[in-house]
DNA sequence: ATGACACACGTTATAGCATAACGCAATTGA
DNA sequence: TCAATTGCGTTATGCTATAACGTGTGTCAT
């Protein structure tokens, strides 16, 4: 469970945290977790995420102000923590997070985009709602 | 320009400002905008920004923690207001954002969504990137 | 070695976004 | 008339994020 090479010791922590949670955590949450460990300030959490989004180890969730750790391995399909575009469907019910690749719709976001000389930079596509044991 | 009917004096206000604005707003930017008219205290916009959003005349940008006045009149397309999933792409330089429906892409996470029996709520799209004057 | 640089870290303070909880006033409808 | 609903105003508070400062450590070209 440790995590990848080349981080460093809050970035593994923070890592580590949210691996091992089901459900998106914010900042907050996550500085308190790791009180223990010698978290005093949001920043020591803040600059380890910066980190990890860069890497692509940990997403954003724009809606929910939070974060999860990419469900995706490192050597995985699109080029793993590589990928392009990631969506989320989101439980407002019991939190869980399902995170999905749909190719058509990034292609069709693209197309969008190229026909209007829009230069992405990054997408963000997020579905709020219940899922399937909630919805029952 | 004045506002649709049904709406109180403070939502008509908040609605304005957000029309007349080319940019999206922070919930404090259009309080200071509206100080003049009264306005006191954050909850005052919020509290509008709510019955706003109900009816879908105002869009909240997840990704900016801003709103921007819906670009549709009561009556267009896809049911005016009562349309379905809108897509926003923001330019990054400028701060214009464009609002936009794609069919194509709502029915496609439809599908997704339908295949994992999850009910969606709310879809976000947001395409954060440079507009064509920007990326020159 | 030494100096310059980049980078991670720790701390304090502050900025920016959002809601809780109270009470009052006006409206509606049984 | 009474109860329920809705909007409003105010104060206080909580949550999210960054600014600005200084320290330590490693690299590496000189």
């Amino acid at each position: 469970m440790t995590a990848a090479p080349g981080l460093t010791k809050n970035q593994s922590l923070v890592f580590d945290v949210l691996s091992r949670s089901d459900a998106p955590l914010s900042a907050y949450t996550i500085l308190d977790k790791l009180r223990d460990h010698g978290f005093r300030a949001p920043l020591q959490v803040y600059r380890a995420l910066d980190k990890l989004l860069e890497r692509g180890m940990v997403h954003r969730l724009e809606s929910l102000n939070a974060f999860v750790a990419c469900a995706h391995q490192e050597k995985e399909c699109c080029g793993g923590h590589g990928h392009g575009t990631v969506a989320f469907a989101i439980c407002e019910s019991c939190g869980h997070v399902v995170e999905f690749h749909e190719h058509a719709v990034d292609h069709r976001l693209d197309d969008w985009a190229r026909e209007r000389k829009f230069k992405p930079a990054k997408t963000t596509i997020e579905i709020r709602g219940l899922c399937e044991q909630c919805a029952a």
